[in-house]
DNA sequence: TATAAATGTATTATTAATAGAACAGGAAAA
DNA sequence: TTTTCCTGTTCTATTAATAATACATTTATA
């Protein structure tokens, strides 16, 4: 095949473009590890770009460590020890793996405050126009490597009962049931975002680099705000995982989320 | 906040940079639309970049339709009818709410073929070394507009009971069905991932532009895999949505996710 | 050992992106 | 009105990206 790139205003660089083709082929398992991928001058030929191109978006693969070079041999794809230890989150488990993430898990607490939330915080927790939120960024990490930074507002009449030394080492579940706050149901969205300076920085990444987006919502038996979660996490070291199984329903068959196996 | 975009090597322009990182900002809802947004050099300050580069973001914006400026004025988000319509899929729904859909879905078959799948397919698909898969890249369209690219494989066998014509215009669980095939269980994978130049004209974003990764493999009873799905989402016309109950089990309380309601 | 194929290195020229500055003109507010 | 803020326009200078080419070096192989 003989794509041709193309660059035109803020379209991004050639050499990016060809970075982002190879990292996706890479990624995504067309170009499995171990294999050798074609040589500078095919590459430029079947992309139409000058081999100073191809160098450059190959130079960005060897950084991230997805190829390995060799000359007179060629190059290869790594094995990738990094994405060895990927967090799986099951969908009914709000909670990562914690127990896989055993003692290496640690949470650093970025920011701690009260005040008055954003528009879309306040609606989806049902609060009224005055009511204050306790607001509170957090990013987790396992074994030393950051995975997800999180920002959760929480109303501040449940808030106050606990403090910023209580958010840094005990999950926010347990401080909510603690308080004597019956959770009765939630919603989850996920998407996915670009890493902004900030998110970038904290995570370990580049800006502009992808990120899954998760937006949860809990409420209690009243139906009352209780928790909002706004998470972000970082492709390569997190993963939500979801298991279904067909079941038969009254309207015709289904796919029923498998419930967890709470070990 | 003064945040600052690097470039280095072929990490994209600044102008893309920021053109991506206004934009997410803007279709999250981050920036509300009839928000004015910061003046060029205030923009152009904390990213640290020139005003020349911030108007090439701008520019960018405007061509699509995201910003509208005046000149005394300021730069204002608009109104989006686009984004109007995102679909969302409940998890337990692997097909996304085609009835919401209704007419206005439409699907145009990109790529249609059979050959050796990648390896990391024929693994998950439990396939032998020989195994000829079909593979087929179709883009969804919702109202005259793309938001998904769904690549899948299918073993020969079973793809072999439908045709090409067939694909394009019939859902592929009711193909894999019609065959006889008992669909079983499935898992699926979530994360995030950047448009490459083919996917991103499919869907009509820019390269570079943040996407919903969505992988799933579904088995029949013998667990024999069924079909391999890759799925690309853009993020501002779809989403992913997951309801959740708090519910009483043997080893304690946990979270149950809501089945369907088969309307 | 000679050859082919691959990466590494270097040079030059051209084009695109960026920075920094200046100035014109529209629109709203003191 | 005057001031202020914003976009629109134009200019120059600098840096980065790209193309095209040549040659050296490493490695496997005929």
């Amino acid at each position: 095949m003989a794509t041709s790139l193309q660059v035109s205003g803020p379209g991004g660089t050639k050499s990016h473009q060809l970075f982002l083709l190879l990292k996706d082929a890479i990624s995504s398992g067309r170009m499995a590890p171990g294999t050798k991928i074609p040589g500078e001058l095919k590459l430029a030929d079947e992309h139409q770009v000058s081999r100073v191109t191809v160098r450059r978006a190959l130079e960005a693969l060897t950084a991230e460590g997805l190829i390995m070079r060799k000359p007179g041999v060629g190059t290869l794809v790594c094995e990738q020890p990094i994405g060895a230890t990927v967090m799986t989150a099951s969908v009914s488990n709000l909670l990562p793996n914690i127990s896989k993430m055993g003692e290496n898990s640690r949470v650093r607490l970025l920011e701690f405050g009260y005040g008055n939330p954003p528009e879309g915080v306040r609606e989806r927790l049902r609060l009224n126009g005055n009511d204050r939120t306790q607001r509170s960024i957090r990013v987790r990490l396992a074994e030393e490597k950051p995975f997800s930074y999180l920002t959760t507002h929480v109303p501040e009449r449940i808030a106050i009962s606990y403090n910023e030394d209580e958010l840094a080492t005990t999950p926010l579940f347990n401080l909510l049931e603690r308080s004597g706050v019956h959770l009765d149901h939630a919603t989850q969205s996920i998407s996915a975002t670009l890493a902004n300076k900030d998110v970038a920085e904290a995570l370990g990444v580049a800006v502009g680099s992808p990120l899954i987006s998760l937006t949860r919502v809990v409420y209690d038996k009243e139906g009352k705000g209780v928790e909002h979660l706004h998470a972000l996490y970082r492709p390569d070291r997190y993963r939500i995982e979801i298991d279904l199984c067909r079941a038969d329903g009254e309207d015709g068959r289904y796919w029923q989320p498998l419930a967890p196996d709470q070990t």
